[in-house]
Formats: C-alpha cells, sequence, structure tokens
DNA sequence: TTGAAAGCGCTAACAA
DNA sequence: TTGTTAGCGCTTTCAA
C-alpha cells in the first residue's frame, strides 16, 4: 500500500490555482472572493473530496462542527424512553448532511456530573453548542452555558423566570382539546391526570393545558397527582387512584411510559381498561401501538423537534443557510385504551 | 471579564519545572520519565485542572479522545428499542471518567449511508475507533473498518468467516436452558420460536440455544419462524400462529419488544396471556415490566456488555490500564406471562 | 480581490 | 532522563 497521504486544504488551493486563504473563504461562505474564484475552488473540493478538518479549524480557534447532548436522568427513566432515541434521530438527520457530529453523553448519576460534563465539553472545545432537552423550572444550565460562553437551543418552553432567547415549543394545548372533547363526550366525570415530575417545565403546561381544555369543553375539574415519570410511580399512583370507591373512569397520564404501566396495573388489579377505567398517554412513542389495549395518547412530532432543535442551534452557530423546520402542534391519537368496547 | 488565557502544556511544565515534552510523556503514561518528575507533573496537571487539548492531540496525529457508535436500523426500530440506550450509558460509564467522548449517529437510511459515515469519522480522525452493535453474517463492516484502519470491538459473537479478534459475548445458553426447563415443568409440548432477522448473528445463536436446550429438557421440537425484529413483524407471526387449530402454548420471541407486541396482539385476539397461550422474551428491557402481564424473558446485562465494549477498545487503542469488567451469562426472568394464574 | 505568514496546543523524533 | 524543535491543517489578520 502507498503511502497516502492525506488530502488537505493545499491541495485543494493548488487544484484551483488560488491560496489557501482562498480556499478557507469560500469553504466558510465569507465575503471576498469573486463569484468565479469561489465556484472554482467549490469545485476542486468536490473534485478532491475534501473538507476541512474539524479538529484543525478546532484548534485554529473556530468550529469543532459537533454539538452536545447531555442526557441526566435516572437509569431506568434513561433505558426506558424511548422518546431521546426519536429526538436524536431527528437531530442526526440536520446534522449528518452538514458534517457535523453529536456528542452523546447519558449520566445516569448526580447533578454536579452535569454540569463538569458541560464544561469538559466546553474546555476541550469538543462542541460548538448544546442542544438542551426537558425545559427546568429555574433552570440552572442556562446561567452555566452563559457563563462557559456556550451556545445553546432549549427543546421546550422556558420557565418564565429564564431568558433564553432560543427556543422550541411544540403546543400542548392543540392535543389537550380535542383529548377533553373525546373524553368529556364519552361521558367521563371523574378524570384523574398523573403529572411528571414537578421540576420540569412541561409537567405544568401539560397540566394546565388539560385543566383549561377540560373546561373549555364542559367537563369536571379533574383531580391532579405527581410522578415521578417512571414506571414505578405510575403504578403507585395507579394502584391509590383505584383503591377508592369514587375512583376516576379515566385516568391521564404525563407520558406514554406511565400510562403503560398505569394501564398494565390497573388490569393486574383487576379493572379492564378501558372499560373500568380508561388510559391516556403523552408522546405517541411507538410502544403505546404495541400493548393491549393500544395506548389512546397526545402525539407530539420528535423527530421534527429534534430536527428544529440542531437546525435551530446551527443557525444560532452561524450557519444561515440552515431552514429551521416547522413543528406541528400536538395532536391526539384515539385508540383501543379510550374505546374499546368488548361488550 | 478578565482575558482568561486558557490553560495549556505549558503553564503545566512551567509550574512543574520541567519541559512540555515531559508533561506530555507523563500524561500519556509513556516510559522515560524518572517517577518523581511523573509525579511532580501528575500533581502539577491536577493543580491547573489541566488535560491535553483533544483538538491539538488529534491534528497532532494522535488521539482524539473520542469513540464513534453507528447504529442504522429502520425508523421504527430505533425508536423502539431501550436496547441502545442501556448499551450506551453503559460506555459511557467507561468512558466519561477517561475523558473519552462518544460520537453517536443513528442512521435510518440505507447501508449506503453507514459506510459513508465510518468513511468520515475516519478521515476526519473525529474517533480513535468503533463499537460495533449487533453482529451480522458475514458482516461487511469489517473489511470496511480495516481498510480504514480503525480499531474497533464487535458487540456480539462474530460469524464464523469473519475474522475478528475483538470480540464480546454474552452467552444465551445459560438463560435458555433455565428457560427450557420452565417451559417443560410447566408441560408446553407445542412451542412457537419467533426469531429475528436472518442477518443477524444473535438470531441464529439464540434460536440453536433454545432448540438444543430444550432438546436436552426432554421437550419437544419446537416450530420456528422468523420476523424482523418489529411490532408489527411480530403481530403478524403471532396471528397466523394462533389462526391454527394446533396453536402452540407458548411463543417465544427473539427479543422483549416483540414479545410485549404478540402478547398484546394474542390478547386482543381474545387469547388469555399466558392461560391460552404463554410468552416469553430476550434482553430483559425495562419494558417488559410495566406490561400486563409481565413479560418472562431472558435477560442479558446490557449495561455490563456496554462497558464492557467501552473498555476492550480503550484497550485497544493502547490503553492498558482499563480493566474489561466481565459480562454475566443470561439468565432467566420468570414473570407473568407464564405463569400467571388468575384461575 | 487575493496571498503570505503566524500560530492554535500538542506529540515525537532527536539531541543533549 | 530530560529538553529542543518541527510540524499536524486550518483560519485570520495584514499587506499587496
Amino acid at each position: 500500500m502507498a503511502s497516502q497521504r492525506r488530502t488537505t486544504i493545499h491541495d485543494v488551493a493548488a487544484l484551483a490555482g488560488v491560496s489557501r486563504s482562498a480556499v478557507s473563504k469560500a469553504m466558510n461562505g465569507q465575503e471576498g472572493l469573486a463569484p468565479g474564484t469561489r465556484k472554482k475552488i467549490l469545485a476542486a473540493a468536490a473534485t478532491l473530496d475534501w473538507s476541512p478538518s474539524p479538529a484543525a479549524s478546532t484548534l485554529r480557534g473556530s468550529r469543532s462542527r459537533s454539538v452536545g447532548l447531555v442526557i441526566s436522568r435516572g437509569p431506568d427513566l434513561l433505558a426506558a424512553d424511548a422518546f431521546f432515541a426519536v429526538l436524536i434521530a431527528g437531530a442526526e438527520s440536520v446534522l449528518a448532511p452538514r458534517r457535523y457530529g453529536l456528542q452523546l453523553h447519558l449520566l445516569s448519576t448526580a447533578q454536579s456530573a452535569e454540569s463538569e460534563t458541560y464544561r469538559q465539553l466546553t474546555r476541550d472545545r469538543r462542541v460548538d453548542g448544546f442542544i438542551l432537552t426537558e425545559s427546568r423550572i429555574r433552570d440552572a444550565r442556562f446561567e452555566l452555558l452563559r457563563e462557559l460562553g456556550a451556545p445553546f437551543v432549549l427543546i421546550g418552553e422556558p420557565w418564565q423566570d429564564d431568558r433564553v432567547e432560543h427556543i422550541l415549543v411544540s403546543d400542548a394545548m392543540a392535543g389537550m382539546r380535542d383529548l377533553a372533547q373525546h373524553l368529556v363526550q364519552a361521558g367521563h366525570r371523574r378524570i384523574l391526570y398523573v403529572g411528571g415530575p414537578e421540576d420540569l417545565v412541561h409537567t405544568l403546561r401539560r397540566r394546565e393545558a388539560f385543566a383549561r381544555a377540560l373546561e373549555d369543553a364542559g367537563g369536571p375539574l379533574p383531580r391532579v397527582v405527581s410522578a415521578a415519570f417512571d414506571a414505578k410511580d405510575a403504578r403507585r399512583a395507579t394502584r391509590e387512584a383505584l383503591a377508592v370507591p369514587e375512583r376516576p373512569t379515566v385516568i391521564v397520564y404525563g407520558n406514554d411510559t406511565m400510562a403503560i404501566a398505569g394501564a398494565g396495573e390497573a388490569q393486574r388489579l383487576g379493572f379492564r381498561v378501558p372499560e373500568d377505567v380508561a388510559v391516556v398517554g403523552y408522546d405517541n412513542l411507538p410502544m403505546g401501538e404495541w400493548v393491549y389495549p393500544t395506548i389512546t395518547t397526545v402525539a407530539q412530532d420528535l423527530h421534527a423537534i429534534g430536527a428544529a432543535a440542531a437546525a435551530a442551534l446551527l443557525r444560532e452557530l452561524g450557519d444561515t443557510s440552515v431552514e429551521i423546520p416547522p413543528v406541528a402542534p400536538s395532536t391526539l391519537v384515539i385508540r383501543e385504551s379510550t374505546t374499546l368496547d368488548r361488550a
């Protein structure tokens, strides 16, 4: 095997008959190049199948062409939730064609590890910016990242006190409105809402949206309890809810994971779903279609959200050629867990 | 804000009173340094909270301190399977403390994108090596990565034709033996095995192991069909299996995803699980504990497997200080889907 | 509008 | 055993 020297900016410059700095300018879409020169350079780069070395760019103080995603959750949740896989696949669909990489960090441990991870990734210049998932109430990550000077995009709605410029919301109201009507029409009068962790903004938003939608639809006031978003907690909440005489006729959960676990527990206790107690989730994870009964849910397009977040971050990083794809509002997906009738 | 110059190898060298090359040697655990000098240097590095810049190391031709994980599967499967989340969390537990990053690429598209991804990651020197998941029959990735000169570790057993040096197996036989006994003792005589995609090595291994274990336990020959590992296919296979008069009394699926979907479909058709038909999965994903009935399954410790794969790769990359943690053999986890009796 | 040159932080070959 | 030095490939002043 011959000693294959790697293609560098030098080769491209030579082929195009220009200087290396011209090539750099052309590749980074900068001003001050004759259109013809630019074209010639891009053609040469394509011919040689060359693109700038991320390591060299990083070292020089420019972009690393990589974005960071730090996910910190308990090990159970992490394993459980297909949520992130879909989100990541969506982000990838925007990043990969632009030769951006994704640095993933899954932390199943403490908070301290989280900020340390952000610090290190920034300090080592491994990433140009971050995608933050799951907006928290009084989110400490914003201040940290501003202090680190790292650009970021938040998936979700920032809490009122947080001044975050770049956000992305998938409106819960649309789906909740349809859900409320669906439940009221079905004649449900005792409704339990099992929300997620109290430190997440969307826990509040979904709960509020549901309560408002229910009111608008002329339905009853829902009873509300909180759970930790994991299956164990959902089971506990379900068991307690069904143990009383005035038990709910429908339980709406803050996500699909809890809804599936809740429906399972209800059945274990001898209740038929949905005849004795109906069940509703949120997210529309694929899993909801596998179980029996299939789970009625409020769908959000996580793939689109992931793509939009990545696009917004790239724009934030200065790539104005990226369009931020629209994120559709949530919709109701009616399945067996609210409609099945085995007569 | 003052102009915070970043800490570099120079500062550490100055503090320790040595040259920069000495610092480099100390940090990379190389020979030819007096023990005292080494100690002094490491102390200085710790004091300044410094570690080498990955970008500079990469550019210099040394390690990037990052490993790649390319996952290519259909979008449905990708979203569905908690499998990868656990594996990744396990890998992280080894990589993060050693300041290694993980570059993740989720491809929901064609094969061509896969090899292109490996090529680019290697060419851009974004990663020092790869973790490959899911050993395939006549796996084309081995040749590609050898050609690219990229070190890698395969999770799973290589197919016989593939000469792959670095592998990691979680033995299926142990769990299958216990499963066979469990089923035979329960008196099952008509057994269906629904295996995964035919191009995966573990599809064959699990199927063989199950058949052998069943024979050893004095059980009947299982009937065998294949599915695509996704929920839709599992449902189809289940429907067909239960449509005939001589229907199986237990269906063993190649993974938990299929088992859950299969159990759901059986119930939808009016069969009780496990009274009319029992169900068994493989993997022991958290999900299996949420549904009703909970899914009996052969457990493999995916977290440990991910950690072991990362450790093996780091050793392959020359970090001999990493111990490869042992991966326990599979075990049987008996749950409701084979035992519940509602009398 | 274009090109020359300096240097980002590190490692390894070589010299002392 | 330790230090000196020459780049790795790129971007960005600055000068032409």
